[in-house]
DNA sequence: TGGATCAAATTGTGATCACAAAATGCAGTT
DNA sequence: AACTGCATTTTGTGATCACAATTTGATCCA
């Protein structure tokens, strides 16, 4: 018998469907890496751990899948998709080359107060940083650079980048274990500095950077440990 | 009562579920433009539709919505996403950046064969242009362009290249249908040419290129039509 | 003619059940 | 101790049913 899982708990308005809430309760979970990558998920279990019938766990799972934060093996049987390599490094271009273009796109329409939200937004993360809370400072960094990315609303961009964090969320946690001391760069003060003088090249500079030095440098040292201990 | 929804035949190997069944059915008569934006698809009329059950077709539903190939209103209806400028403007310029970015990652795996064989492939999207079959033409240049991308096996670019395909996929007939010489200057020379120099500048120019001047253009001047009758 | 009202039909949602396939655990054998 | 075979349990799948909310369409009134 498999433990028993046990996802965070989530705030559930009166008018949510139980899928959507099924959903909710699970993509956070495993935005915040909140489950390991390998774990098996059964409808079942799952059913038990939100508290509904397994039919709307299934759709949340279907919806999960699509968004690749889930993997279907053959047997049917879904998993949260282990990490390789070759994965995290594409993750990490791929996020590099959608958020470049999606930040890029979004200057135009970004104005002084708005910056200053951000700068305000950054300055909690330092402090979440400091206090090693791995899942505030996770969330405020998301939201940090989803403020940015939807100044312009974009329908298409940001469903696509919220997909490569959810695929990059479960390997988190396992990153953060690997490295003894987890900090970056504050590669955000560049960003913003960017914003400010409206330079485009510079944001997407500063947008790479800070992708390639936050997640990216964490999970590649922790891969190489992993790895290293494998063999 | 809404019209009855027709949808493509596909073929159903004995060992797929109803669900999977279901997803392709809807997934290809969406990609082919085979069902008009704005369209509301009800549950238990796929159901009858394709031929199971209506749970199956629910699972199905959610993952085109994941995949933002169908809209889920307040009404929890849920419908083919309309197209607007802006959106569709977004979407060609996603494709740009993903593709030019997947297809210079591939390049270095890119043998002579390869490119011997996207060379063939391209002179049966030549015929299938002269033939006016906008099905065929369509679907061969999906693959033409898939087999590119796949070429360096990409689990992350892929889905999302073709999850952009999908919300295309429904106005391609609108477009086509506004344009009243839907030809295209041949772009996949150029790409096979950048291949066989293994010039990756010139190989990101000409997908970009291929791109704006196919879907592109030809979305954009249905676009200003549709728009200017509505006006 | 245009708009409000209300009953009937339609639709999405979620729980439950039955079934088949897969995984599990336990003997028994070598 | 390791492997095989078989019964039990677990698990995914799909159909069906009940219920609530929405939509529809006809009727009535101004």
């Amino acid at each position: 018998m498999p433990e028993a899982l046990s996802l965070p708990e989530v705030p559930r308005p009166n008018d949510v469907t139980s899928q959507e809430y099924a959903y909710r309760r699970l993509r956070h979970a495993l935005m915040i890496g909140a489950i390991a990558p390998g774990r098996a998920l059964t409808i079942r279990g799952l059913a038990e751990a939100v508290g509904v019938s397994p039919t709307p766990v299934r759709e949340a799972l279907r919806r999960l899948s699509s968004e690749n934060a889930l993997h279907v093996l053959e047997n049917r049987r879904i998993v949260v998709p282990e990490m390789t390599t070759q994965r995290f490094e594409e993750l990490i271009a791929m996020r590099c080359c959608i958020e470049a273009h999606a930040a890029e796109r979004a200057l135009p329409y970004m104005s002084d107060v708005k910056i200053d939200e951000l700068e305000m937004l950054d300055a909690r993360i330092d402090s979440a940083f400091e206090a090693n809370d791995l899942e505030a400072s996770t969330t405020l960094n998301h939201r940090f650079h989803k403020e940015i990315h939807a100044t312009n609303p974009t329908p298409v961009a940001l469903p696509m980048i919220e997909s490569l964090w959810l695929q990059l969320g479960p390997f988190l946690r396992v990153a953060a274990g690997y490295a003894q001391e987890y900090y970056t760069v504050d590669r955000h003060k560049e960003i913003l500095t960017a914003l400010r003088k409206r330079d485009a090249i510079a944001l997407a500079i500063a947008m790479e950077s800070d992708i390639r030095d936050g997640v990216g440098r964490l999970g590649r040292t922790a891969l190489r440990r992993i790895l290293g201990e494998a063999a």
